[in-house]
DNA sequence: CCCTTAATCGTCGTCTTGACGAGAACCCGT
DNA sequence: ACGGGTTCTCGTCAAGACGACGATTAAGGG
């Protein structure tokens, strides 16, 4: 049923959590801040806070990562990831989080005036390894986000919201094969992404670079899914 | 930052929304029950209910599905879909619902002793037409469920979940038909679900039906994933 | 001017897919 | 018993997608 007096039922604190996901130097990372205050103190985090009163919980999200990297709702991709809510993932009080996934390109983060404590960048793979690094369940909002990642860049444009406005399909390419972890053909890569419609919007600029050919500068193009989708599971050789 | 005092954060009340859907008559169907009080009286609803001071998300879920339908967390595949937590959904307070996708076999529902009001199975189609016909944001819980069921009958056997424990291939290409609201070509149907590793598992065992040659009966096989996916987009042919 | 590097194009064999023919195995009515 | 209707299952064929990989293009560097 969903009819209640308030006086039914028990409080709850609410509070959003992000996995902000970026490539960096090859590897896929994670925004993780130090915890200042117990339980977990000293322990990484991802970073997060309470939903306010009067505030979705999509603009709780979309504020708490304002204030922990500086960068928009405009300038990474932002969706829903999970809800976690087991008794004693807080073991002060009974507290629900909604976790975000956040897809971010290789910015510098400028973490204006933050009221958590240092921010960082830390590689996913060695978080994974080990599940006690993270603060609360935090292991598994990551698993569970670096899961999701995986699975998005298969389907839909999401692996263009690693990479800057304009990027080449190398740039793409690097994007694939850091968050799969595997090594993909530049060249059937290529017919690959240049065949699907609506992912690439050439600008028609290319770009000046150290060595080799220049490279087309694509923009992201209107799809919203990828039709044929990339798959992974078939030329996978696995990097490790 | 993570880090707060009981007092300073707004009190949520939270609680679980099912989408439980079936195959009905060829149709796509949703478990709707009938509001008895305030707000939105008279409407209809997911069931749903309070998450208890003391019990995981994925307990609440199953705590309600077993108190709308009778139906065990084991007889049908349920899985968190989102939360839901705008701060004008509800009028009387703040309430977050994580809402929860059930796929249930076409059982009848026994539904023992319930609290809630009148429950019954309501055509998705007609209910995803008329926004208003369901309370709070009822519809675009289902609207979201509909999307993650048609979505999952791709790259997982989800479409099992919609079938007895013994099956056959029509069986579950009418699954497929009804879901995705095509109509598929029951040689290659046959030819693609009986090449897909792990999803079937023969019994040996054939139908006793009134006409036609008797079919083969399979049980749900061990994969997690489809490998190759079924993929919509192709042969499509909308049966509307 | 040649070598290196990286981007892009092309080819070839294999696998998958969609369209559809044909046989197999049951029912039923006559 | 027999033919017709129905449904399941197997086969065939052409078109397209994919993986492996050779070849060409266009830059920089010595």
């Amino acid at each position: 049923m969903n009819d209640y007096r308030p006086e039914d039922f028990p409080p709850f604190a609410v509070t959003v959590d992000l996995a902000v996901l970026t490539v960096r130097e090859e590897r896929l990372t994670v925004l993780v801040v130090r915890r200042g205050e117990e339980p977990h103190r000293g322990a990484r985090a991802l970073p997060g806070g309470f939903v306010h009163a009067d505030e979705s919980l999509d603009a709780a999200a979309a504020r708490e990562l304002r204030e922990e990297t500086g960068l928009s709702a405009e300038q990474v991709h932002l969706e829903q990831l999970a809800t976690y809510g087991d008794p004693d993932r807080d073991p002060r009080m009974r507290v629900v989080t909604v976790a975000y996934l956040a897809l971010a390109p290789d910015l510098p983060v400028p973490r204006a005036g933050t009221d958590a404590a240092e921010a960082g960048w830390a590689p996913v793979d060695a978080l994974l390894r080990s599940p006690a690094e993270l603060a609360f369940d935090h292991h598994r909002v990551l698993s569970d986000a670096v899961e999701r990642a995986r699975a998005k860049l298969e389907h839909t444009p999401a692996a263009t919201a690693f990479c800057d406005t304009v990027f080449t399909v190398s740039d793409l390419r690097h994007v694939y094969e850091v968050v799969w972890d595997v090594s993909l053909d530049p060249r059937n890569f290529h017919r690959k992404v240049t065949g699907v419609p609506g992912l690439l919007e050439p600008t028609g600029e290319t770009t000046t670079r150290d060595g080799g050919r220049p490279a087309q500068l694509y923009r992201r193009g209107s799809a919203a899914q990828l039709h044929p989708p990339m798959l992974r599971g078939g030329q996978v050789s696995a990097t490790t």
